[in-house]
RNA sequence: GGGCCCAUAGCUUAGGUUGGCUGGAGCACCCGGCUGAUAACCGGGAGGUCACCGGUUCAAAUCCGGUUGGGCCCA
């Protein structure tokens, strides 16, 4: 177990992880691990091959790529290869984008091989890209084989599912009325059809009626130009329609429709007047004829006859819209089509593939495109008098899914596959699939089965997989079925591609007539492509060992679209194929739309880049937040705000296991040594507690996700890391993990949180399996990755249901006298002497006294009683009440002396009376009965005692201050200052140290009572109570109004201790003894007898031999290898390490104050080789070398600058500049110590007026600040918690750091006043805050810039402001 | 226009099937604490017409009907 120095850095530790991932080959080996294991065949829907990936296609296949994990884990073989589906428009479109071509001519005069090879180019160059980011979000799939919908194979496939439906008859080519594309001059499906609002012309049409003059049908239409192709016009049978006479602009006439519409009518025409003359059924008016308004310059209306050609029809699917009477165009509408096809009507469809009127129209309109003839269509019937009004109406209309064209209804011959015919079985099929949601299968997919229309499948296109039909003149059909069959065609050459246009040039000779053959042009709807992918995926039906082994699929999972597309088109593929679906379940997730819930678009700019967020906050949180942000099956509005709740969340996790592995890599813990069952007699309540919540976790995670539900799975373990194990377990168990030595109470905690870690780690993993892998593998020797685990069933026996609610309850107890404390203004630190817990019930009791330990250590309080239920707490003082009247009543004048009686005796004695029924009194030698209505009862509290209520009862805490108390305040109090000074003098935790103290007499008796304790907790070898202490570090302190002077020195015995620790066999308490007896270095023991070492107390013969033989046995023992990875300078020399031997440099090093040989030694082997490397280096820096503190850090730093007293006899004092000097110089950094800050504004305007930029920052008043100085427009940061512009949160150094740095880069530099270092120091740690400084400082120095910093010495300690004083260049005193 | 889904604090959401106690959390905000997990963490506070209208009921965020707004799909 290696122990863990560094932070959680996503973006860092992904990349090397991934790397190492791919150098170790985990992922072969963890699918090689499932070899044996029961199949699961997951199938990837193809993504399309355009461009990047988006959010919603990281979320499909962050999806899948957790529940792979997670099958895999659970033991089953998955399949896991990943496809793209790479044929169709798209592609073209953006081929003919990119070679500036406009049409299909365009494309036959460039050639379609040309064509087509760059489509192929674009689609693998696209899946390369896609493949790339998809391995960037950590998806594991077999990104060696994809499927290809353009391998021949794959085409093969398809090709045999088209015979399927053809050797079923469900193949066909019709003539019908199709959406077409005029632009893409090919026929679009209903799935390709996108509807967005347009605005379109909306004219009301006069139709004159046969043998009248002046009557006329009115008709409405938004599409001009079906006018030519009128033949009908359509009455709802049911409809009341009036007969209108009007007048309009000294016009009159008779029109004929929908009476409802009529006063909306004269309100929209601008009619003048009308009357109804009559009113009639729609089916009065079936039959009627009517002369169509162009006749005149459209041939065909004059030659076409028929009973019902322009006639009144009737069609149930007219609505009451409009004028009620639409007109029927059979070329150019479905329902029309229809309902020509039921009145012996031949459709007239004038229009071209590119959307021009044919020669059929009549030469005014031919070769004109129809969507431009609008104009020309309306002018004629305006000069013709058929126009009755003319507006324009928006509505939704559809366009092509590709080239958001507007489309237009034409009539042609298409391939077909026959759905009608099959719904049945499509319906019986989908009943037989599992979805999540239900709702999806039941309500959804059902729905779209039941409105399912044929599936025109052909498109004349280029680049798709080639319709395999041949036709030959008299009728003959063939369909190709694979590539072997194409092999007996005439013209195929051995490899060639069977794209078109080669596939083309293959002919066959008809079976029936011996005529020649020809393929028919179309290519596929790209949608049949994907739909076949189960099997075609699989080879099938070319090889059947994996379709036998796989087939169907178990599980897929897409967007809710796929409802009318993949879901769709495999249901039907399937049926028709193999008569059932080819998956059992799905999972129809949603779409992530924008903060404001709209579709992202990237042509809006409101598209987010899932790389984008991967590169900053990482790919596990990016997944994290998109897996527990909702269920799956809803919208996410994508919110960065959330990913960056996720890395939390996960940092959260990691610091927990940093902490726990720092302990347990400090004791050397070997989990595998210890079984859980065998420690169970030696677990803590608390222990059973987080052992039983672990297994709760496992049982209730795995529940979730395996109904998909991966939002709660992913909440459930979220609550357990933050709520339970960080915030709870960690805080129980911080101080056993701190004892010294063997402890099997300790080694208990450690397999407890070992567990909790193990286990959060593998239920993470398949959601974050980065941050997972590299904890997991960390804290576990094996399996070599936690992709491999198996996953934990839960173990009932650990599940304590009782012990979970007790802690609950032990938890709501501590958050009120935590809030009590906060009110009493009592920290933690100073202990409560009882509490008295008063429960509702036996099992509260039972259950709190058994987690007792627990609430009076997290609440540090020394002793818990618990009143029995239904009893009060006896200490509480009950009082008596006399009720005056009802005494009265009785003994009239006695009553006042009867209530002074009662008063004065013990309330409890009365009590036990008035229980029993009466309490008896003498008075004036007569003894009165008091009866219980004569008085009453109250219970106070004692003194100092304050209470509070939990959900299950109440409780009483004593404050009473005792002497013991508050020495052991002051013992804690002491004890973490000196934790402060270890940590700013940066000593390793393992290191010892020797305190000296100065207090008063108080404080002195309370350090000598706890004076083992002070010294166990802050590992002080020595610890003396002392005037004028002495220490390389000393520091005043102020403890409730006590004085301390604390110092500090470090025994620097870590190294030491450390090489000794590296001989075989010996134990941490044995070094320690070995160095207490004064072999501080390996050297000094190597010269040592087998004799010596024995006589040390502990030490054994057979270890005295053992240390001597090793260290005279064997050459040089090199130090254990640093831990990687330490992202410093001491990790970049590593290859100095083997540098030559000591030299004149090492000599001036130990020249330096406080340094020894193996010091200098270790800083040489560091990469500290020259007086310049010193002087470059920071103290960090130089403090990550074993043994090197900050005082000798920053001795060497002096020295290097001052190289004339580097024989370290003067100690270096920082310069000084007088007051008043108005010259700051460039590169320089400034302290100025000063009550006001007066001379550091004086001294920041006056760099102002010599031009230099400014920037400011205060704690002051920003408004003031600017006028009383004079500051201008300098910008100017206001260091303060209220949220306003402009200022910045004392707590939020990154904001700071980074606004500043921004400033300092422009070119040219500039000065920053900081002002309100203090705010900045008692809002943060202070090592931080110095941190800034340390780097603001660097980086005026490489800018030529300045940095003036303002502060009050009264507000800082010593020796805060000795460190400040140390980084900058000068001090001023103001 | 039709089908399916959704609407709870400024934002993201739990609860809704089984109606019942004070509608829980996280983020953001305000106040405080901790200081060997520390650019971390913890506590407290403020913040709600449970989209709207009506119904059922002793009782509705929850059940029923409708309206409005949003998403997907279709016409």
């Amino acid at each position: 177990m290696r122990q863990v120095d560094e932070n959680y850095s996503p973006v860092q530790l992904e990349k090397g992880m991934r790397e190492q991932w791919d150098r170790t080959r985990i992922y072969e080996k963890v699918k090689k691990a499932r070899e044996s294991g029961k199949p699961y065949y997951f199938l990837d829907g193809p993504p399309y091959t355009t461009g990047s990936i988006h959010i919603g296609t990281a979320w499909n296949k962050i999806l899948k790529d957790t529940y792979i994990r997670f099958r895999r884990m659970q033991g089953f073989q998955v399949r896991d290869q990943p496809g793209y589906d790479m044929h169709g428009l798209p592609i073209e479109v953006k081929v003919e984008q990119s070679l500036a071509m406009k049409n299909k001519k365009d494309i036959e005069e460039h050639g379609i091989d040309k064509f087509v090879n760059t489509c192929r180019e674009f689609a693998i160059k696209f899946k390369s890209k896609m493949t790339d980011e998809f391995k960037l979000l950590g998806v594991w799939m077999d990104w060696e084989s994809p499927y290809l919908t353009v391998n021949p194979s794959y085409m093969g496939s398809v090709w045999w599912t088209l015979k399927q439906a053809h050797d079923k008859k469900l193949l066909t080519t019709d003539l019908r009325v199709l959406p077409w594309c005029p632009r893409c001059e090919t026929a679009l499906a209903e799935a390709e059809i996108e509807y967005w609002d347009e605005a379109d012309p909306s004219i009301y049409v006069k139709f004159q009626i046969e043998g009248t003059d002046d009557e006329f049908l009115l008709i409405w239409t938004t599409t001009p130009w079906t006018i030519p192709g009128n033949l009908a016009a359509a009455v709802h049978p049911e409809f009341t329609y009036a007969k209108v006479w009007v007048r309009r602009g000294g016009t009159e006439e008779k029109l004929v429709f929908l009476e409802e519409k009529v006063e909306e009518l004269r309100n929209t025409a601008g009619i003048e007047e009308l009357k109804i003359l009559e009113t009639m059924k729609g089916a009065d008016l079936l039959g009627l004829h009517y002369r169509h308004p162009l006749a005149d310059v459209v041939p065909y209306q004059q030659q076409i006859k028929g009973e019902w050609v322009h006639a009144i029809v009737p069609s149930e699917t007219v609505t009451a819209e409009s004028t009620g009477i639409v007109h029927i165009a059979p070329g150019h509408g479905p329902d029309d089509f229809d309902i020509g096809i039921a009145h012996d009507i031949e459709p007239f469809s004038p229009v071209d593939e590119a959307g021009s009127y044919t020669d059929d129209v009549g030469e005014r309109y031919a070769g004109k495109s129809v969507k431009e003839s609008n104009d020309l269509i309306r002018s004629d019937l305006v000069d013709r008098g058929a126009m009755f009004h003319e507006g324009q109406i928006t509505h939704r209309y559809g366009h092509c899914w590709r080239c958001k064209r507007p489309i237009i209804y034409r009539i042609t011959e298409q391939w077909f596959l026959k759905v009608t015919d099959i719904k049945a079985q499509l319906e019986a099929a989908n009943d037989q699939i599992k979805w999540y949601p239900d709702w999806a299968g039941s309500s959804r997919e059902k729905d779209w089965i039941a409105n399912a229309r044929d599936w025109c499948i052909s498109r004349q296109r280029y680049w798709g997989t080639p319709v395999p039909i041949w036709r030959c003149a008299c009728g003959n059909v063939k369909v190709i079925s694979s590539i072997e069959e194409l092999k007996s065609g005439r013209g195929y050459v051995d490899g060639m591609d069977v794209h078109r246009p080669w596939i083309d040039n293959i002919t066959f000779d008809c079976e029936k007539c011996g005529q020649t053959m020809t393929r028919t042009p179309d290519v596929l709807d790209v949608w049949f492509d994907a739909g076949v992918c189960s099997w075609a995926s699989l080879g099938y039906p070319a090889s059947k060992d994996d379709f036998d082994k796989w087939w169907p699929s178990e599980w897929v999972t897409e967007a809710h679209d796929q409802t009318r597309g993949w879901f769709y088109s495999q249901l039907v593929t399937g049926v028709v194929a193999f008569g059932r679906s080819p998956y059992n379940s799905v999972l129809m997730h949603g779409w992530a739309l924008t903060p404001q819930g709209e579709a992202m678009s990237k042509s809006e700019g409101t598209a987010i880049d899932p790389i984008g967020a991967v590169n900053t906050l990482g790919a596990d949180a990016l997944r994290l937040y998109l897996l527990k942000a909702n269920a799956p099956w809803e919208d996410i509005l994508f919110q960065t705000e959330g990913v960056k709740a996720a890395n939390r969340i996960i940092n959260i996790f990691w610091n927990v296991y940093k902490f726990a592995v720092l302990y347990m890599s400090i004791d050397k813990f070997d989990e595998s040594q210890w079984r859980t069952q065998s420690l169970r007699e030696t677990f803590r309540p608390e222990d059973r507690w987080m052992l039983s919540r672990i297994e709760t976790m496992k049982r209730d995670f795995t529940q979730a996700m395996e109904i998909y539900e991966v939002h709660r799975a992913a909440r459930i373990l979220e609550d357990f890391i933050v709520t339970d194990l960080s915030r709870w377990y960690v805080k129980v168990v911080r101080d056993r993990l701190w004892k010294e030595g063997d402890d099997r109470d300790k080694t208990a905690a450690f397999k407890v949180l070992h567990e909790a870690l193990s286990t959060s780690a593998t239920m993470l993993a398949p959601i974050a399996p980065h941050v997972c892998e590299a904890i997991y593998t960390n804290l576990n020797s094996r399996p070599e990755s936690v992709h491999m685990v198996q996953w934990p069933t839960h173990d009932p026996s650990w599940i304590d249901e009782g012990l979970e609610e007790g802690m609950d309850l032990v938890r709501e107890i501590s958050e009120v006298i935590a809030r009590m404390r906060q009110e009493a203004n009592v920290n933690l630190r100073w202990p409560l002497k009882r509490i008295i817990i008063k429960p509702q019930n036996d099992d509260v009791a039972d259950a709190l006294i058994q987690l007792k330990n627990v609430i009076l250590s997290q609440n540090n309080i020394k002793d818990m009683h618990v009143v029995p239920v239904g009893e009060e707490w006896d200490e509480m003082v009950l009082s008596v009440v006399p009720n005056p009247n009802a005494i009265g009543k009785v003994y009239r004048q006695w009553s006042s002396k009867i209530a002074v009686l009662l008063k004065n005796r013990p309330a409890k004695s009365i009590k036990a009376g008035i229980d029993k029924g009466e309490y008896s009194l003498g008075i004036e030698g007569q003894l009165v009965k008091i009866l219980p209505n004569m008085v009453s009862f109250t219970s106070t509290l004692p003194p100092d005692v304050v209470s509070d209520e939990f959900s299950k009862g109440l409780f009483y805490v004593d404050l009473e201050e005792t002497p013991a108390l508050e020495a052991e305040g002051f013992a804690r109090e002491t004890i973490r200052r000196i934790q402060q000074m270890r940590k700013d003098m940066g000593l390793n935790v393992e290191e010892f140290i020797k305190i000296e103290i100065e207090c008063s007499r108080k404080i002195e008796n309370a350090i000598e009572t706890w004076k083992d304790h002070i010294s166990r907790e802050t590992r002080a070898k020595r610890l003396e109570v002392a005037n004028s202490p002495r220490g390389e570090y000393i520091v005043e302190w102020n403890v409730s109004n006590e004085q301390l002077l604390i110092g500090i020195t470090s025994l620097k015995m870590k190294k030491a201790l450390d090489e000794l620790g590296a001989i075989p066999g010996m134990t941490a308490e044995k070094a320690l003894k070995i160095f207490d007896h004064g072999y501080t270095t390996v050297d000094a023991l190597k010269n040592a007898s087998i004799e010596d070492i024995a006589s040390i107390d502990g030490i054994t013969n057979v270890d005295g031999k053992k240390i001597h033989d090793h260290l005279n046995g064997v050459v040089h023992t090199e130090p254990a290898p640093a831990a990687p990875p330490a992202p410093s300078v001491a990790q970049a020399t590593t290859d100095v390490a083997a540098a030559p031997p000591p030299n004149e440099f090492i000599e001036r090093l130990k020249a330096v104050p406080g340094m020894t040989a193996s010091l200098a030694d270790g800083l040489y082997r560091a990469g500290f080789v020259s007086e310049e490397s010193i002087r470059n280096a920071s103290v960090d820096d130089m403090m990550k070398v074993d043994g090197i503190s900050l005082d000798v850090a920053t001795q060497l730093l002096d020295a290097s600058m001052n190289p004339s007293v580097s024989d370290g006899a003067a100690q270096v004092a920082p310069k000084k500049i007088e007051p008043g000097v108005s010259d700051l110089e460039r590169s320089f950094s400034y302290l100025v110590e000063e009550d006001r800050p007066e001379t550091s504004y004086s001294l920041f305007v006056s760099a102002l007026n010599k031009g230099m930029k400014g920037y400011c920052v205060t704690r002051n008043y920003p408004a003031k600040i600017r006028t009383k100085f004079d500051l201008k427009d300098t910008p100017l940061v206001w260091l303060s918690n209220v949220g306003r512009e402009n200022a910045i949160r004392p707590k939020d150094l990154e904001k700071l750091s980074v606004s500043l740095e921004q400033f300092l880069s422009q070119p040219g530099g500039g000065i920053v006043l900081l002002d309100g270092l203090e705010y900045l120091i008692t809002n943060n740690n202070f090592i931080t805050v110095l941190r800034l400084i340390q780097s603001l400082r660097d980086q005026v120095a490489i800018n030529q810039s300045i940095l003036l910093m303002a502060v009050n010495k009264s507000t800082l300690e010593s020796h805060q402001l000795n460190l400040l004083e140390r980084e900058v260049d000068y001090t001023i005193t103001g």
